[in-house]
DNA sequence: CCTACCGATCGGTAGG
DNA sequence: CCTACCGATCGGTAGG
């Protein structure tokens, strides 16, 4: 028995959800508001009767966004989790938001950019703050021996996000994989990875990362 | 004591080298060929002097990017190398690649899209042929044990994948770290990462990761 | 490589 | 939400 009344979505719900489809596909500067227009099924001005601009268009879908994949924050709430479990409920919950719209998750990875000011720094600021998430994790894996100490915590976070943002491009709700098993391979890889091991460091003779200057996570 | 004639670039290799810096910032559709015109100094007619079209620009950028990116295939010759050497050595040269032209690694990560038929195909099957170079060091690795029998190679290799491609998102030359220490780091942690573990694929009670179908690498 | 220009298309608007 | 349209800009070309 399932409610029938499933709440109509607004006509301006469907013409966002038709510009994530469009702006994942071919891009925020690859789509015109024609493009728009003929998907939802109205002609292109009528579009302005719903929404202020195609930048608008845009500057929601990447907020709410963002705002999806910041709900994994919550992992660290769990104070009684250690870092590798935190790790692993991080990766799986960004894989559940990417699962749950990868078109939206590449519109919030590489779309961002085309935002004016001051929007672009807006996003720019929420995507730094879901990867200190993951700097916290790590730095508190390394205090706390899970994770090696010779890591670079800015590199260790650039090769777990790196790989975890990688999934819209080759994810499917059709493919031959669950998002949860997906999630729990990465996790098992990057959680495994980020460990101590006797050569860590050592492949080249070095000591340890030479840096130049003090870390920065962009 | 430096040679003095180091060979003057021609002015397609001007052009192509500023298509490569807008088409790595604004992207293929959103840099005009006023943009790049004004950036090589020339009126935006005369550019067809040089070049056929828009697109064929972007066409010598990928296909040279991602003809870069394959000379890694080479790691495979050395038959001596066990899959970790081997792996490391592919993620060194990957990085190299990337270093040496960040913006050019953008521009064959994520423009070769907008090619039309067939050099779209073409891109993609050089694409898959790439990927394949690291289908076949994983699998190595799986038949003598340096990693996990419990990997699904496909995902294995987007995990490496995804945190390779992303470098060029954070990479500078300027930063605080150098490049051969960033592959090093990579590798260290992906190789580790891919090693078998008592606990890999337990994280849930899940035996293996399920399949729903036949494997199959986009 | 410039002058001068082409038809097509862009994001957006006035008025209903 | 449509009709009808705006000025700006697009990729590309002819002729020199």
């Amino acid at each position: 028995m399932k409610k029938v009344a499933v709440k109509t979505s607004s006509q301006r719900d469907t013409i966002t959800d038709v510009a994530i489809r469009l702006f994942g596909e071919h891009g925020y500067t690859g789509t015109t508001m024609r493009d728009i227009a003929k998907a939802v099924g109205v002609l292109p001005g009528s579009l302005y009767a719903h929404i202020p601009s195609k930048e608008t268009l845009l500057l929601d879908i990447v907020k709410q966004g963002i705002a999806r994949f910041l709900t994994v924050e919550h992992v660290l709430e769990a104070f009684g989790d250690s870092p590798e479990v935190c790790l692993r409920k991080a990766i799986q919950g960004h894989i559940e938001a990417v699962a749950e719209d990868p078109q939206r998750a590449l519109v919030v990875f590489h779309q961002w950019r085309f935002l004016g000011e001051p929007s672009r720094s807006t996003a720019i600021e929420m995507r730094r703050r879901y990867a200190d998430t993951f700097v916290k994790i790590i730095d508190a894996g390394k205090a706390s021996g899970a994770f090696s100490m010779k890591l670079d915590t800015r590199i260790a976070v650039f090769t777990v996000l790196g790989a975890l943002n990688w999934a819209p491009e080759w994810y499917s709700p059709k493919g031959p994989v669950t998002a949860t098993d997906i999630a729990n391979s990465l996790a098992d890889t990057l959680i495994y990875g980020l460990r101590d091991a006797p050569s860590r460091g050592k492949a080249r003779g070095s000591v340890a990362i030479s840096r130049r200057g003090k870390p920065k996570l962009a």
